[in-house]
RNA sequence: GGUCUGAUGGGUGAGUGGCUUAGCCAGUGGUCUGCAAAACCAUUUACAGCGGUUCGAAUCCGCUUCAGACCU
């Protein structure tokens, strides 16, 4: 399992991985799984998916409905057909809540009926979160104790929860870490901040060069997707809107892909389990991953 | 050489004697169980230098340094 913050070189390490261990790769990405994006969400390129297998990038719609818990059914059962083939599998990606999904897998949960969220974001409008906070406090009392009641996406799942299943959602929040027919090592590909940053910025000039706009144009229609609610389309249907500059849009881009690496090593560096390492250092990879098996 | 204007935290930019820190941005730290590249929380005491006036100066006065404008 290789975690890092965007543009750490986790792809490219991977493929490497996979070359030497002779794995083929799962992506534990929530973006690249869609089809239509190749440029903005940083997929493999063709000469990386020669390389090696690669499963979960590209194979489905935008349109499509996908979730860590659905990507955890769908892993779990992929991983149990590689490892009839292959002693390794090589997961790579930036999603923490997929990876957690992956290795601990989710608790037994509904999902989101698309009606019920609707009807959630309307209250949210009208009434307001303290109307929602205030619900959720006659359903589940202990949770609302709990939980972020300054965040309308947590006070909404909770609300859903309850109303879906009848019951309050924190007795179904076992947060049991789940058995897996595997063994799992992960690392982290890490490096200092001003280098990763520097990495960043380049990289967004680079997609753009390959076109990122034209992709964005393309995927405008459907700008209200979950799957396009992703740094580097946002910001360029701002423009395409009319709101800012195109220069000004490629600044936020790189910004909130910053923010994004940020917030992805801040999620992933509470792991204790994982090694961290810099990306260039496959040897090193190598006899970690040799100690560890 | 002279006159004038200005110098505020990483950037921008208000503040004209006390009423803790303006604000914004960048940055930083954090939260995280089915929209997670999402959603959210927290956060940075700076006033060019030296001296003076004052109970008290970023704010008033003087000198110095620097920058800009104008004059000769």
């Amino acid at each position: 399992m290789v975690v890092g913050p965007t543009g750490s070189g986790k792809s490219a390490l991977a493929v490497k991985l996979a070359t030497h261990l002779h794995a083929p790769i799962i992506s534990t990405d929530s973006r690249q799984v869609f089809r239509g994006m190749p440029i903005g969400t940083a997929q493999p390129t063709a000469e990386e998916q020669a390389a090696a297998k690669h499963y979960f990038i590209a194979d489905r719609e935008v349109e499509d409905d996908f979730n860590c818990g659905k990507y955890e059914t769908e892993a779990l059962a992929l991983l149990e057909e590689l490892f009839k083939e292959n002693e390794y599998v090589v997961a790579v990606g930036g999603s923490g809540l997929y990876v957690q999904a992956l290795c601990e897998g989710m608790d037994d949960l509904p999902d989101a009926d698309p009606a019920l969220r609707v009807s959630l974001k309307q209250r949210l409008e009208n009434e307001g979160l303290e109307s929602l906070v205030a619900e959720l406090r006659t359903l589940d009392p202990k949770y609302t104790e709990e939980v972020d009641i300054c965040n309308p996406a947590r006070v909404m799942r909770a609300l859903e929860v309850c109303l879906t299943t009848g019951r309050p959602y924190s007795e179904q929040r076992k947060g049991v870490t789940a058995e897996r027919p595997f063994h799992i090592i992960k690392i982290g590909t890490d490096m200092p901040r001003d280098v990763l940053y520097d990495r960043i910025n380049r990289r967004v000039d680079m997609m753009v060069e390959d076109g990122l706009e034209t992709e964005a144009r393309t995927m405008y229609p459907k700008r209200h997707l979950n799957a396009l609610q992703t740094v580097g389309y946002r910001e360029l249907f701002e423009y395409f809107d009319g709101k800012c500059s195109f220069e000004e849009a490629v600044e936020l881009v790189k910004r909130n892909s910053r923010r994004y690496a940020k917030r992805q090593l801040t999620w992933f560096k509470r792991d204790q389990q994982t090694a961290w390492f810099a990306p260039s250092d496959l040897d090193a990879i190598l006899d970690y991953i040799a100690s560890r098996r």
